[in-house]
Formats: C-alpha cells, sequence, structure tokens
DNA sequence: GGATTGTAAATTGTTTACAATCCGCTTGAC
DNA sequence: GTCAAGCGGATTGTAAACAATTTACAATCC
C-alpha cells in the first residue's frame, strides 16, 4: 500500500520508508550494528543501493555512521534538543498547513482519509511499525503539498523526534488526534487544522 | 586548509564542502545537468562516491535529483520558505550558543580566529567558493560543539539559505559581523555573542 | 599470568563491468 | 513541410569483484 503517493517510488526510497518505520518502531536494537550484506540480501538488491540507504538514514539522524565501523540505531534526542525540534516541526508544519490548504484537491482528502483508515487498522491491531509509518505519512503528505523542498528537512527533524516512537502507549488519542486534523483540513479551515496539528505534536 | 576540525575526513565528505561551496558561490551553472563521470574524473575517484555526493547534496537541497536524469543545480527558495528557513536557522543558532559556549576551550577560539582569519583573505581577494566556505564553517564549529545530532539539520537549511550566496556584496560587512561573532564567544559573553548572530543572519 | 603482537575472518570502501533508461538525430511516411 | 517512429550515443542504475580496514582470536614474549 502506497501512502504517501508518487508518480514513481524508487527502489532505494522503499527500503528507505520501510526501515526507518521498523527503527522508530523499536524493531531494531541499537547494540548491534546494522549489517549491510544482510540488508541487501532481505530486500533482494545488491549492497550499493543499502549503501545509500543507510547513508539517507544516517542524515536523517535515525541512524549513526562511523567510517569503516558501519552504522548502528541512532539514541532519542536528549530533552533540550527534544525541545527545539519540537519547536521547529511545529512552525514547519503550521507554515505547510498555511501554504497547502487551499490548494488541496479531493484527491488529496482522499489521500489523508486512505492513510487515516490504515492508521486505525494499525492502532487496532497495535502494529506499531505500521502506526509509525502511517503517523509520519500524513503529516509528510502535507509538508510535500506545501513544499518538496522543505519535505527533506522536515523528515530530519521529526524522524529526529520519534526516535522513542516504541514508547508511546496512547494508540486512541493517536487516532483521535489525526482524525481532527483530517477533518478540519478536509473542511479547508486552517485555524481548526493548525490547532488540530498543536495538539498532535507533543 | 582544514576549516572543520575533524580527527578523519573522508574523501566523500571532502568532496561534498568543495562542491557546496562552489555551487554556494555561484561557481555551478544551473542550466547544465551536473555530471558524474566529469566530477569523478576531477577528484580521482570513481563514480560511486561521486554518486553518494550527489546524493547527500540532493538531499541538503543544494542540488535536486531526478531519477535516470542526474542532478542540477537547485533554485534559490521562494520567499516565504525563505522566511521560514532563517526563523528555523535563528532558533537554532541562539540555541546552540548557548549549548556551546561554556564549554568551549581555548582551542576552539584558536579554530574560530583561523577561519575568521581565512574569511578575511577570501574577502580581501573577493573569492566567494571561499567566502561562502568559511561563512558556513564558523557557524558550522558553533553549531557542532553544540551537538553533532543538529548539525545535519542545521546544514540543510543553511545551504538553502546561502543558495543565493553569489548575490551578496556586502564583503566588508561579512567580515566585521564574524568579527562581532567571534570577539563575545571569546569573552564568553552569551548575550552579547547571540545578538552578534542575530545581526549577521539576515 | 598478563600484556602484546601476529594472523585470519568479517566488514566496509572503491572500482570496474554491465544493464536500463534517456536524449538527440535521422529517416521515412503522410 | 510536418510529425512520428526508431536508431545510436551518452548517461544513470545496479551488480559483482577487488582493496583497505577493522575485529576477534590465537600465539608469543616478558
Amino acid at each position: 500500500m502506497h501512502l504517501v503517493e508518487q508518480p514513481v517510488r524508487s527502489v532505494r526510497e522503499q527500503i528507505v520508508d520501510t526501515v526507518r518505520a521498523e527503527v522508530l518502531a523499536g524493531a531494531w536494537s541499537n547494540d548491534e550494528p546494522v549489517r549491510e550484506q544482510a540488508l541487501a540480501k532481505r530486500f533482494g538488491v545488491s549492497r550499493g543501493p543499502i549503501r545509500d540507504v543507510l547513508q539517507q538514514l544516517s542524515r536523517e539522524g535515525v541512524l549513526i555512521y562511523r567510517p569503516n565501523k558501519g552504522v548502528r540505531v541512532n539514541t532519542p534526542p536528549a530533552e533540550a534538543e527534544r525541545q527545539l525540534l519540537q519547536s521547529m516541526r511545529r512552525e514547519m508544519e503550521i507554515f505547510c498547513l498555511g501554504q497547502c490548504i487551499d490548494q488541496l484537491t479531493e484527491a488529496d482528502d482522499e489521500q489523508l482519509e486512505c492513510i487515516l483508515a490504515e492508521l486505525t487498522r494499525a492502532c487496532a491491531k497495535g502494529d506499531l511499525s505500521a502506526i509509525a509509518d502511517c503517523d509520519l505519512a500524513l503529516h509528510r503528505t502535507l509538508v510535500r503539498r506545501a513544499s518538496g523542498e522543505l519535505e527533506a528537512i522536515w523528515l530530519s527533524i521529526t524522524s529526529r523526534l520519534l526516535m522513542d516512537y516504541s514508547r508511546i502507549d496512547r494508540l486512541v488519542e493517536i487516532v483521535a488526534e489525526h482524525e481532527a486534523i483530517v477533518k478540519a483540513v478536509k473542511n479547508r479551515n486552517l485555524k481548526s487544522a493548525q490547532r488540530a496539528i498543536n495538539a498532535n505534536i507533543i
């Protein structure tokens, strides 16, 4: 299922999104390094694309890279850093909402509904990896609509913030909060949508 | 000359910094695509590392990548985006200054002085590429001292902001502004340093 | 016995070769 | 004359082989 629509999703990007979702969900230990060959075998590609994926996720802050020693799962940011990143994430999403809300199409609404449905299903099943993926995808769709340029920056910030996503225990609230966002967006109610976003980013 | 001190600088990172400085200085046209093989030949490496470099600079927003078509130099951000990015850059640098100023060593001071001297020389010669490199390096040193984690995010934002660095015509002010920053930092005067940073980010 | 050095396996970094895709040009039909 | 299909060179994407580095373990020395 394609949560973030795109004409053509390269193999690398698909792997990036998969790996990121798994790491954010806490599925990977950070005690042992990530091996390139193992990933290459798993995704049925060679080490080249895998190296690209690991490099990108390292730049996002999800993994950390050390020369000649490969990559490991990063630790969540310190509290002071977390607050800064959160403030920046808020600033970006509020801005993007203002930029995009008036030019959203019905196709976008449908896309959001689709992600929301998937999120609801994932929460019901308690599938952390899918929840993380959907959560990211929903916000990401809005950011991308506002500006493809900002998407990469927003992603670095938000991935970092969600590093301890595995600790979430408010599955019900997550669905409700995102329902509020989608509803306000569908109504093209900027103030309301911004309020909903603000409430969701905690 | 190593503007950003680091125990071991990989070949790729060196190429990244070189290419970025040249692009920011406007040395590369954005009408024609960047060819991998030409760069590989120039830096005496194969296409593999060059692809890594181009991928990283694309994620920073300095270049833009389109599948099967290579990369081009990106255009400066639109005005609304620029203001957002600038606000975020300010927020980050003010934060980082507060985090790092009390744990700076004399070696750091020397490092800053060194970059400042290089910047002064570059301004005297009107070498835009070197000016861009030094300007970035000075701020980057402070950001890195505060948090290596934030460095990548800060770099994406700031690279994007400096995309029209080639348009600068205030060489004298640049030196003066950075002198003020270094002076305040050496005095460990947080307020004064933050004011100097704020005056420099315009 | 503890520390140090030497060696072999595993892993990353780089190069080279090959496949897939794109772009400009010719060629030919209409 | 115009437009479309197709061919050929150039470029990017991927895979596999090779080189450099690290890591773990065993042998040696003090």
